[in-house]
DNA sequence: CGCACGTTTGATTACCGTCAAGGTATGTGG
DNA sequence: CCACATACCTTGACGGTAATCAAACGTGCG
């Protein structure tokens, strides 16, 4: 359990995302912070959920990157979301008693645990919180729709762009400052199976972007040259930077 | 505003829906129906909303279908999901003050308003509905999943037999008996911009479906033959059918 | 050092897009 | 009642983007 704490010390990532977007008060705080279980280290490249598996709890992302996937008949792999921290993840299982999806660290990660029931009483106690994360899922679910979009209806370099642009909005969200260059610990395979191409055609993505100027690598590290440009070329728009709150009840008391 | 009735008379589409996961008490019924405002008619093609308008309300479906989408820079269209009598659509507007997608008719339509803040106040203070919208919201988030897996790594038939089964799969939470024919009020051009395809390449999907005896069509009329067979062949899982909420709490009283 | 993993490049193939035109059904107005 | 328009479906020919197959090249690590 991680140390509730109204005062912002030691918080879970959880809380200091939700009240990025809303002032909590000390009881929703407190709430939040009680509703977290035991920490758990992932080890990058490493599962934490198996799709399909019996589960009935959700994680909270305190570290680190991890994505969802789902494995095909045929061997084939579609990565479905990234998530960074903040994110609350595996809410398939909300609705299930199984993993819709596999989950699998990207990078090293430190996950919280939240079990369902908790869930449950949050939503029950603490409206206010309920409405934020369902105004969260709906943007998240927005941001996956926009991905939908680029793999049904945009060419490799599109779909490569919105990826950066998009993981690019994503981490700004928590890191504050400027972002304009990410160290990307995903591989080509990875990407590919992100944006329904193969890994083949990824990098021959990738260093088209650089002939055109759009991008520069160097090893990891990625950077993008020409933002605006970018955002023009794909018609990309930020689902992360805000959430509207207005429409919750101010206070409950 | 619908007329409120516990005894199931003239009840909400969402409602009844809700009840069909779980035994709402007298209060949550009456604040359901309550929060929805007045009726409106859509004819088919029609728009109810279009992506980026200012709104501060979402819409329950009564009657008919709409589908969601998104149009590109050079025109084309994706469309991202399909809405039945019983869903609560544009929920995107709830995390931001405009639409993010175009809601469009395809048959003719009856939905009522709800606005944004009634939904604030249901989540304030029935908060097991909150859980519940949440639960279904997350089902709804692996549905598009599926389709996102669909057209990144399946060809042409697979894709539209995923879609074929889905749709199949929605009306049986609706429409309560055996469904093994469904009306399709979609032209093909529509089912090419949801599954990443152009409507030249949808019809030849179909009549080589037909050769392959997987379905029979008669004018919008589709019958799809041998479900079992099509299930193996996509790795099809429903989604609508059940959705748990045993983590909610019992009864808030 | 050698192995595993990831990146890069080339040659060939195939699925689906594009362009074009004809066919069918439904509806409307003269 | 028929000419005509419109929307949708169907089919053919051709072309292009990305998949597949194959192999070389780096690079970090035990």
């Amino acid at each position: 359990m991680m140390l509730a704490s109204p005062l912002g010390f030691r918080r879970s990532a959880l809380t200091r995302r939700l009240s990025h977007y809303l002032t909590l008060t000390e009881a929703e705080d407190r709430a939040l912070e009680a509703a977290e279980e035991r920490e758990r280290r992932v080890a990058a490249g490493e599962p934490l959920v198996e799709a399909s598996q019996p589960i009935d709890r959700l994680f909270v992302v305190q570290h680190g990157w991890l994505h969802s996937s789902v494995r095909l008949r045929d061997g084939g792999r579609q990565i479905l979301r990234f998530h960074y921290p903040g994110d609350l993840i595996g809410v398939s299982s909300i609705a299930w008693s199984q993993a819709a999806t596999t989950l699998t660290a990207v990078s090293d990660c430190i996950v919280s645990e939240l079990p369902k029931t908790q869930l449950g009483r949050l939503f029950a106690a603490q409206g206010r919180i309920g409405g934020l994360l369902y105004a969260i899922a709906a943007a998240e679910s927005v941001a996956m729709s926009d991905r939908l979009t680029a793999i049904g209806r945009m060419n490799a370099i599109q779909r490569l762009a919105t990826l950066l642009l998009d993981i690019t909005a994503r981490l700004r969200v928590t890191a504050g400052g400027v972002v304009d260059t990410i160290e990307l610990p995903l591989t080509q395979a990875d990407i590919g199976d992100a944006l329904g191409l193969t890994k083949v055609h990824v990098n021959r993505t990738f260093r088209e972007m650089e002939k055109r100027g759009m991008i520069s690598r160097a090893g990891r590290r990625l950077k993008i040259l020409d933002e605006p440009g970018l955002i023009d070329f794909t018609g990309f728009v930020d689902r992360h930077a805000v959430i509207a709150t207005d429409w919750l009840p101010p206070l409950l008391g």
